[in-house]
RNA sequence: GGUCCCGUGGUGUAGCCUGGCCAAACACGCGGCCCUGUCAAGGCCGAGAACGCCGGUUCGAAUCCGGUCGGGACCGCCA
C-alpha cells in the first residue's frame, strides 16, 4: 500500500466529482447524527468532509463511530458533488464530499493537550505548544509559514542563481570571530584544552571564497550568537549571506532590492516601489530614536537644543550643560492624553533608563519655560493646537533610545501605523568609526568596512565624521540585515588598524589569515547578509520569531521539548577533558 | 545584569485589588446516551482543578507578604 500518490484532501474540487479515491489523513472534526456520520479529513493540503452512509457502506459506517481527533486513517469512496443548499463556501472543498466506501484507522491518537481544529496560536500558551511542538505545527496556520518559507527560501534560490551566484557551504565548526557577540563553543577532543566556535556569521569565509575567485557567492546559512534573546532574536538564526566581486553598494542595492521585490510579490502578491529610500544613520537616530526606524507612521522627534540654550529648567539645564540632549516630539491632538497616560510613557521612558518625560502644554515644566521657549520648542516638534509634546533630556544616546519607544507607544495608542504598508529603507551611509564605553574610538561594525576614500583626508581631525561603505535594510521597525563594502588595500587596511590602535600581534592573532589571503590578489569586493526568519516573519504577519522556526528555543534558550541544554556524559566530558566549575558563589566557606 | 507582565480542571478564561458566601464559575474539549445533512452540528447526562512550588501573615488565603521555579515583553547586550 502506498498513499504517497493519492489525492490530497485539501484539493479536491467539483472537477473531481465521480472520481473514485484513496484519501489519507488526519480526522478533524466528527459529527455523529446517529445515521449519517459526518468527519472532517485533515492533511497539508486541507480539510475535506467524508460521509459514512449507513446504507451505502454500513461497516465503514460503524466503524466511524470510533473514530476521534487527530486519528490517522485512509479512507475509500466516492467524490461527489454536495446536494444543494448543503456546500460550505467556508471550505475550499466545500462544493464536495466523499461518500466513504471503506474506512481504514492506521493509527489512534490521545486527545491532544490542546485542541488543533478551529485554534489559533493565540488560544494556547506559548508554553504548552512548545512542549508539543509536532502537533502545534500541525495546525493548517503554522504549516502555512513553514510551507511559506520553504517558498522564500526556493525564491532565494532563483534569484540568486539568475544573477550568476553560487552557494558555497561553510564550516559550521568554525572559529572566534572578530564580532563583537558571544560565541558558542564546541569543545576539541582531539586537542584538548581548544574549541571551535558556532560561526556568528561566515563573514571571513564568504571573504575568503572573494580571493579564491568565487567571485559571486551566497549561502542560506545558520548562525549562532549567544546573547540574550527578544521576540525577534533566536540563539540560532538564518541569514541569506551574500558577497560579490567588482560591485559597489548600488550592485549590492538592486540586487537585493529585486529580491525583495520578488519575494513580497510572489509570496503575498504586493508590489513594492523601487528603489528604497536611504536614510542616514544620524539623521535616523535624530528624527526616529533609532537605527531601524518605522516608517508606516510620521511622528518625527525634534532637537531642542538650540532654542534652549539659556533655559532655566534645571533638568533641561542640567542635560545640555553635561553634553547631554533634550529632544521632542508632537503627538498630533495629544492634549487629551490622560494623565495617567502619561505615567505610562513615563514608566516607558524610566524602562529604557531615562528619568522619565517632560510634557507641554501643562506639564510640570511651563512655569520654568518662557514664553519664547514654549514657543521655539512648538515650532521645532511643528506642534499645533490642540497637540502636546513630550520631551526627554538625557545623554544623547539615552535620549534617543527614550524617545525611539515613546515614538513606537505613542504610534500604538493613538492607532497612527499603517498596518498595510511596507516601508522599506536602506539606513545609508553610516559612520566608520562609534565610541566605546571608555570614549575610546573602536569599529562601528567590524574593522575591514571601506571608509569613503575621500573622507580619509579629515580622519584625523574628525575620525567619527569619516563615513563607510556600510548600510543596513530596514523595513517596518525591523532591521532585516546589514553589509558593507570592504577594504581590499593593504595599506589602507593597515590605516585602520592603526587608528584604532590595535597592536600589530592582536592584528596577527585575529585576522592573521585573512590579511595573508590578501597579499595573493584580492579583488575589490562587498556584501550583505539579512535575516531570513525575519523576513519571513513580515510575511507571515507575526512579530514572534518562534512562529517561523519549526523547533525554536524560548526566552532562557531552552527546548521544551527536547528538554535542552541538558547534563552531559560524565564519560564524554572525561574524554573531552572538561569539567564544571562550582556555580558562582558557592564556595568551601559558605559551602557550610 | 536590570525593569515589567503572567502561572487556577486537558485547553482558554473568571474569581485575586475589596481574605471567609470558592473542595472554585463559564466556554471549549473529554466520556456516555439520543438523533440520517451536519460542517464551531444539536439535545440530555456525566467525569475532571484544593488554584506552579516553598514559606510567612491570619481564627481563616486561589485571594495579602516574601522567596523560588517556569513562560513572555522590554532595557543593557546583539559589530
Amino acid at each position: 500500500m502506498s498513499g504517497f500518490g493519492a489525492p490530497h484532501c485539501g484539493a479536491l474540487r467539483a472537477g473531481d466529482s465521480g472520481r473514485s479515491v484513496e484519501l489519507y489523513g488526519w480526522v478533524g472534526r466528527r459529527r455523529d447524527h446517529g445515521g449519517l456520520t459526518f468527519v472532517d479529513l485533515r492533511d497539508r493540503w486541507g480539510t475535506v468532509q467524508v460521509v459514512f452512509n449507513p446504507e451505502l457502506a454500513p461497516a465503514a459506517h460503524a466503524a466511524a463511530a470510533a473514530l476521534r481527533a487527530e486519528f490517522v486513517i485512509k479512507v475509500t469512496g466516492e467524490v461527489r458533488l454536495r446536494p444543494e443548499g448543503m456546500r460550505n463556501p467556508q471550505l475550499a472543498t466545500g462544493e464536495v464530499e466523499v461518500a466513504a466506501e471503506r474506512l481504514q484507522v492506521l493509527s489512534e491518537s490521545l486527545t491532544p493537550p490542546f485542541q488543533l481544529e478551529d485554534a489559533t496560536s493565540a488560544d494556547t500558551d506559548e508554553k504548552t505548544r512548545l512542549s508539543y511542538r509536532y502537533l502545534d505545527l500541525r495546525r493548517p496556520e503554522m504549516l502555512r509559514i513553514l510551507e511559506l518559507r520553504h517558498r522564500v527560501n526556493k525564491i532565494i534560490h532563483t534569484h540568486m542563481d539568475e544573477n550568476e551566484f553560487i552557494e558555497v557551504e561553510t564550516p559550521i565548526l568554525s572559529k572566534t570571530s572578530p564580532s563583537g557577540a558571544r560565541d558558542f563553543l564546541v569543545p576539541s577532543r582531539l586537542h584538548r584544552g581548544q574549541v571551535y566556535a558556532l560561526p556568528q556569521a561566515p563573514q571571513v569565509q564568504k571573504q575568503l571564497l572573494m580571493v579564491a575567485g568565487v567571485q559571486r557567492y551566497y549561502q542560506i546559512a545558520r548562525c549562532f550568537r549567544d546573547e540574550n534573546l527578544r521576540a525577534d532574536r533566536q540563539p540560532e538564526f538564518t541569514q541569506l549571506d551574500i558577497e560579490m566581486s567588482f560591485g559597489d553598494e548600488e550592485d549590492v542595492f538592486s540586487l537585493v532590492e529585486g529580491l525583495f521585490v520578488r519575494l513580497w510579490r510572489e509570496t503575498i502578491g504586493v508590489e513594492l516601489p523601487l528603489p528604497f529610500p536611504r536614510l542616514n544613520i544620524r539623521d535616523a537616530l535624530l528624527r526616529y530614536g533609532t537605527d531601524k526606524p518605522d516608517l508606516r507612521y510620521e511622528l518625527e522627534i525634534a532637537e531642542l537644543g538650540p532654542v534652549l540654550v539659556e533655559t532655566e529648567a534645571k533638568v533641561f539645564r542640567n542635560a545640555l550643560d553635561t553634553g547631554g540632549v533634550v529632544r521632542g516630539l508632537a503627538v498630533p491632538g495629544g492634549s487629551d492624553l490622560s494623565r495617567r497616560e502619561l505615567d505610562e510613557l513615563a514608566v516607558i521612558a524610566r524602562g529604557a533608563g531615562g528619568q522619565g518625560l517632560a510634557w507641554l502644554p501643562g506639564g510640570p515644566l511651563d512655569k520654568f519655560l518662557t514664553a519664547a521657549e514654549i514657543a521655539g520648542i512648538q515650532q521645532a516638534t511643528g506642534a499645533a493646537e490642540g497637540d502636546l509634546v513630550l520631551i526627554a533630556a538625557d545623554r544623547r544616546r539615552r535620549a534617543e533610545t527614550v524617545m525611539g519607544l515613546v515614538r513606537s507607544e505613542v504610534a500604538r495608542r493613538r492607532d497612527l501605523i499603517r498596518r498595510d504598508e511596507w516601508r522599506f529603507l536602506w539606513i545609508n551611509p553610516t559612520y566608520l568609526f562609534d565610541e566605546d564605553d571608555e570614549g575610546r574610538l573602536t569599529y562601528a561594525h567590524h574593522p575591514f568596512v571601506r571608509p569613503v576614500a575621500e573622507d580619509l583626508e579629515f580622519v584625523e581631525e574628525r575620525p567619527y565624521d569619516v563615513r563607510a561603505h556600510a548600510y543596513d535594510i530596514v523595513c517596518n521597525g525591523y532591521e532585516l540585515g546589514g553589509g558593507s563594502l570592504r577594504i581590499y588595500d593593504p595599506a589602507m587596511q593597515e590605516r585602520v588598524f592603526k587608528l584604532l590602535g590595535m597592536p600589530e600581534s592582536t592584528i596577527r592573532e585575529r585576522f592573521g589569515y585573512l590579511l595573508e589571503a590578501f597579499n595573493y590578489g584580492v579583488p575589490p569586493h562587498g556584501g550583505i547578509a539579512w535575516g531570513v526568519d525575519r523576513v519571513v516573519m513580515m510575511l507571515a504577519g507575526t512579530e514572534n520569531i518562534r512562529d517561523v522556526i519549526a523547533f525554536p528555543k524560548t526566552q532562557s534558550m531552552t527546548d521544551l521539548m527536547m528538554e535542552a541544554p541538558s547534563a552531559p556524559d560524565p564519560e564524554l566530558m572525561e574524554e573531552l577533558g572538561l569539567r564544571f566549575a562550582p556555580p558562582p558563589g558557592t564556595s568551601r566557606q559558605s559551602g557550610r
